[in-house]
DNA sequence: ACCTGAACACCGTTCAAGT
DNA sequence: ACCTGAACACCGTTCAAGT
């Protein structure tokens, strides 16, 4: 009855018009939503229109993240706070700089489109690296180059890709963890449905749960990401910028 | 025609029967062949009989993370690396002991239900506090306590608590992305499938992601977790454990 | 080369009925 | 109370056909 979007968008189909109308939908209306059927009828077109382009359901999964780092890759090229224009500081050197500047584009696509997190945090686990799409190819690519470039070796490197990623994937997976129940009500107890949760059995549940609320993500994430790569060692080729320009 | 596992498993239905047959499904098959239908017919009943225990499919993912916790909950109260026989040792206190033995049971847990995983990391995206399993309340309300026994006022315990799932999530996920390509192929470049790569694009990748599988993710998860949580303000009643101590 | 349309196997879920 | 069995709407995907 209600005609929902404009089913008849008669541009011409290619992959990223199908990926873009992919993440639309997703963001509309959630992952459950997202159907080679649907998909194909917000395009105005017929479901076996989209294997030209997909590869399948899968390959649609895969699609989405493909669109999610394209997106941070672009965020990355053109953002204001470019890593070139800070001058490397005493105190922090380049590499760190680049890697918090790429978490916050990932935090900022995360935010963009939050019902795509759970493919991207989920998928690369059914899917080779050779396989992944090729914005993620050249993300990694790009901050193993940045590790290098700060005269880290490759065993080094691995440790505090590793870490950088685990501590980004988990922090944004805990962010948007925080789901209400029912949005309109003003006591956050009952917003939040805690008023389910028996009392005896979960005292500080109760009590914390609610608090959750008051936490600034973004800053949760550098704050901790530059805890633990202050733990890393040393690398060579900064400790020679360093002395270079004091 | 080749009849799988024991379909015809007679003993009568129950959520617990229910649960682990559908966790043997996943460990055997993956999560894409749990389906109503079929945990039905490996459990030798009618795709509805399974409606009075699971509510639905949705139902029956939340009754993962259920058995999940669960057997977490298991480990912790039958572990032989008890909390309590530890005597608090000087250089740490007794809460990070307790995080780090929790980490180590979900860990653990991963490692025996791998495919699992993916709806432990998500589902919590899609269910309000007050909806998650009891095994997970538990668990939650067990870390809480911990961090308020050790005398941490709500704010840093939150902050701790935030800080301990995101960076255990994160690490298991890393750790179980190294999918290979084609396990039996002895050459590691081979194995993973690297060969499909352009070498001239990503020489770094190529280069580095063979040597993922030197590392010892349990050690890469406890000393992680080590280096941020000692970043945690003092507890003050872990100063008044160590001065009555020495 | 690009898309249609019918068909098939399988899915989650409803409902009314059995015992 | 517990399970069956038929039915329905919707899904991914095949195949052959259109243009």
């Amino acid at each position: 009855m209600a005609e929902r979007g404009k089913p008849e968008r008669r541009r011409r189909l290619s992959r990223p018009v199908v990926l873009a109308a992919a993440v639309a939908l997703v963001d509309r209306e959630g992952l459950a939503a997202l159907t080679m059927r649907r998909l194909a009828a917000d395009l105005g077109v017929e479901p076996m229109a989209l294997y030209r382009y997909t590869d399948g359901k899968e390959g649609l999964l895969d699609g989405l993240v493909e669109a999610f780092f394209a997106e941070v890759n672009e965020r990355l090229r053109t953002s204001v706070e470019r890593a070139r224009t800070d001058p490397p500081s005493a105190a922090e050197p380049a590499w760190r700089t680049e890697l918090r500047r790429v978490a916050r584009a990932v935090a900022c696509v995360v935010h963009a489109h939050p019902e795509v997190l759970p493919v991207v945090a989920v998928r690369p686990l059914s899917v080779p690296v050779a396989r992944r799409p090729e914005p993620w190819l050249q993300l990694t690519e790009h901050v193993f180059a940045v590790l290098a470039r700060a005269g880290f070796d490759d065993r080094t490197a691995l440790t505090i890709y590793r870490t950088f990623v685990s501590w980004s994937l988990g922090c944004l997976l805990v962010d948007k963890r925080q789901l209400v129940d029912n949005p309109e009500e003003p006591d956050p107890v009952l917003r939040l449905g805690l008023h389910r949760l028996p009392a005896a059995d979960y005292p500080r549940l109760r009590a914390l749960v609610p608090r959750f609320a008051e936490y600034d993500d973004e800053r949760e994430l550098t704050d901790g990401l530059d805890s633990l790569l202050s733990r890393m060692p040393e690398a060579p080729l900064d400790a020679f910028y360093d002395r270079g320009a004091s």
